[in-house]
DNA sequence: TTTCCGATGTACT
DNA sequence: GTACATCGGAAAA
């Protein structure tokens, strides 16, 4: 059996969930919806698919761990927003910020599974073959959306802002459903280690939907 | 198929 | 100087 959590798909408020903690915010904000509109007005988005949670001075992995350097700045701030990295030099990682002002806390996108503006993530990525090559990391994610640097800070939950975090439109974002004892329809969520970190690699802190296409890797069996 | 490694901007030792 | 919340091309198997 994997994986002990459900959420259900699009019923959560994204106000509500980034007002917890990283730890608790990170499953519900599986199935909600980022996307992002360009100069050209144009709108590209996903559904989030999979999630890591990093916390403050207690998460060794985290970039907030000692306290709020320029880069994790933004982490430290009012949650709701977007922290944006560079990774490798070369690549950019999106992450929600998430708990109450003064604390550090994030969730890292890992994945999403396209839903609006698909043509325009391919001339972003002509490198990806398939579909479930788009988005399928947190750096491929960013590519395809057009999130780099200056978007770092941007406050997701404003209607006006260039990225947004909000509800499904409609379609369900799509995994291994199970119906919970009121007859509803819910969504297997399956938990592992965070990956490409050396410091606190026990917590099992990545959350992804079960059996999405659009993983950026498999889940280990458990 | 899997593994290895280069690219390259920041932060920290 | 070294590590790093990555990716994709080349080499090995």
């Amino acid at each position: 059996m994997l994986g002990c959590l459900t959420v259900v798909a699009g019923q959560n408020d994204p106000t509500d969930i980034v007002a917890g903690p990283a730890l608790e915010a990170a499953p519900r904000l599986l199935g909600l919806w980022l996307d992002v509109r360009s100069g050209s007005g144009r709108i590209v988005g996903g559904s989030v698919v999979e999630v890591e949670a990093y916390s403050g001075a207690d998460d060794p992995a985290s970039h907030a761990y000692r306290g709020p350097t320029p880069r994790a700045e933004v982490m430290f701030g009012p949650p709701g927003r977007l922290y944006v990295y560079r990774s490798y030099g070369i690549h950019w990682c999106a992450n929600v910020v998430c708990g109450p002002e003064g604390t550090a806390g994030a969730v890292l996108i890992r994945a999403l599974e396209p839903r609006l503006g698909v043509e325009h993530m391919w001339s972003r990525r002509p490198k990806a073959r398939v579909e479930t090559d788009l988005c399928s990391g947190p750096g491929k994610l960013c590519a395809a959306l057009g999130i780099g640097g200056d978007h770092n800070g941007v406050d997701l939950l404003d209607l006006e802002s260039p990225v947004r975090l909000r509800s499904p439109d409609g379609g369900e974002a799509s995994g291994a459903e199970m119906v919970d004892d009121a007859g509803g329809t819910r969504l297997e969520v399956v938990t592992g280690p965070r990956i490409g970190i050396s410091r606190a690699v026990d917590r099992p802190w990545r959350f992804g939907l079960a059996e999405n296409p659009h993983l950026s890797r498999p889940f280990p069996a458990r």
